[in-house]
DNA sequence: CTGAAAGCGCTTACAG
DNA sequence: CTGAAAGCGCTTACAG
């Protein structure tokens, strides 16, 4: 009498609408009326309906929804490890402006970005170079990048304004009497680490440039009197090394960081940085994602990027 | 000719499976093939169609694809304020885990978890009494709660084994000499709270509890020589109070946090805390979805608990 | 207030 | 190697 195969279910199949409808003497649409409370339906048959809902433990297929109303909008969001709290506390932002927009988040390691593609509406985030797809083009996704190496046409942007905030650091620096800065970067070198290098030109100094991870011991030679971290997880580091040889900061050495993570607040000498409101990225970000999913021409590229700017906040290790 | 209006679209429509189909002059499921790489096909075939699928931008709707494989898994990941290390570095490790294992990761905030229902195929984390769905019953998804304050009959559970670190804790304070012992908790009184009171009474000292909350002006006038903070992040801020206020630790006052955040290394002195192995629990939690969603049988309700053990880590706060 | 029909985009057997 | 048919679970007009 009906199209299942008939008898022992195989296993704890989901009930469908179709079940519920016929437990409770009604049609389907009168049970998505129920569920989806909806006007025009006798509240008896409404109350019958749901008691048949809750006794089927009815939930309604988000693919046999989705399918029918593309309004259930998916975001993939694409961060580096969360163990960094940079990224943790960015992913907080995201998730709570984009639960209040409606949307669902799926995050995504920027190793496993592919796998999003198909499965969301639109991507934010850290993406680099993985966003391209192995085999079937480039996605058609709406992508907003945050601080991407390099742009990527078609892509949102959010851009970070470093000049600002980096020429007060060093101008701060300065005044403390920093003579010998040593900017620690990426073997590939970062936006970040080249503006240091400007703003110390700039002010009459020649910055050293070393590799990010670089320890103490192999600073020490190059008599430093100011260290710029590649970011405050790498001036935490810094800062303990400094203290267990017994290094004052910021008497001896100056250290700078760059993220402006509230844990900065809590060692100790409280750390310099270079902060960025992650709340505003977050805001920025989901503005253009939304602009991109709904505005249909891309005329002014312009359109297509936001500027936020870094500060630098003068805390206790410079 | 075809079902479409006609004419010109309205918008940037996604490209679907048929227009694919039409453009390469095949049928819908040799499309199917070229894009699941299927066996069966042509190569030139092949070809052809994967040359449409660029052209015309296609991506597979996940909502078609989902309404027909059930294999497309997503857990609802609920977890409170990234912001907290600690949360991050389980959804760092819970999203590692998930992806190795093919599922895809929505998250939510405790206080969003009901628009997950429908959404996922299970959910996983700090859910507490925010599970209770509004309208339509209890979710017939398989749960699993970290750490519940209490068990929730058929919900999966992850229980933090806490005596054993908590009684180490408890007697490391006391060769260090602590006599009066201050446990700030929350107002509801925590498991972890009422563990070192406890493990406290068996030594022979009554330990006062106050609020997670209570700055040091108010914490001062019970002369306390130990505090145990209600968190790590807690334990941070009772630090960096105590050094405001000239108080040595551990000279004076010894603190000890709970979670084993990884940047208790950095704050100074470096925090003693009752540490958790949160890859082990997101393991676990894991391992513990999979037997929910696919085991029929739930006779053995000790299947559904998992144990992860603390354990005591003796830094430099104590 | 309620229901019969059509269709969303895809895949899985089943024929050729 | 390729295609015609059926169906996944749901909602949106359209009739009554």
């Amino acid at each position: 009498m009906n199209s299942t195969p008939a008898g022992k279910r195989p296993g704890p199949a989901r009930a469908t609408i179709v079940d519920v409808a016929r437990a409770a003497g009604v049609s389907r649409q009168t049970v998505t009326r129920a569920v989806n409370d909806m006007p025009g339906i006798n509240p008896a048959t409404r109350d019958r309906v749901l008691a048949a809902v809750r006794e089927l433990n009815y939930h309604p297929s988000r693919f046999g929804r989705g399918l029918v109303k593309p309004s259930a909008r998916t975001l993939g969001l694409v961060l580096g490890d969360l163990t960094n709290p940079y990224y943790a506390d960015l992913a907080a932002t995201v998730l709570r402006l984009a639960a209040a927009r409606g949307w669902t988040v799926v995050m995504a390691e920027p190793g496993s970005v592919t796998d999003l593609v198909g499965g969301v509406d639109a991507v934010v985030g850290f993406t680099g170079l993985a966003l391209e797809p192995p085999g079937a083009g480039a996605p058609n996704l709406p992508v907003v990048e945050i601080d991407p190496p390099r742009a990527h046409p078609g892509h949102g942007r959010i851009e970070f304004e470093r000049w600002t905030a980096t020429r007060d650091a060093v101008r701060h620096l300065l005044e403390r009497g920093t003579r010998r800065p040593v900017v620690l970067d990426m073997p590939s070198r970062s936006s970040r680490g080249r503006t240091f290098v400007e703003a110390f030109g700039e002010a009459g100094l020649e910055a050293v440039v070393v590799d990010r991870d670089t320890p103490w011991a192999d600073l020490a030679p190059l008599r430093p009197d100011a260290l710029v971290a590649f970011n405050d997880l790498g001036g935490f580091r810094l800062l303990r090394e400094l203290e267990a040889h017994g290094v004052a900061v910021p008497g001896q050495v100056r250290v700078v960081g760059v993220d402006g993570l509230a844990v900065g607040e809590f060692v100790t000498p409280r750390l310099s940085t270079l902060a960025i409101d992650l709340a505003e990225v977050a805001r920025a970000a989901l503005d253009l994602v939304l602009a991109l999913s709904e505005g249909p021409g891309r005329d002014g590229a312009s359109e297509l990027v936001r500027v936020v700017p870094h500060r630098f906040l003068a805390r206790e290790s410079t």
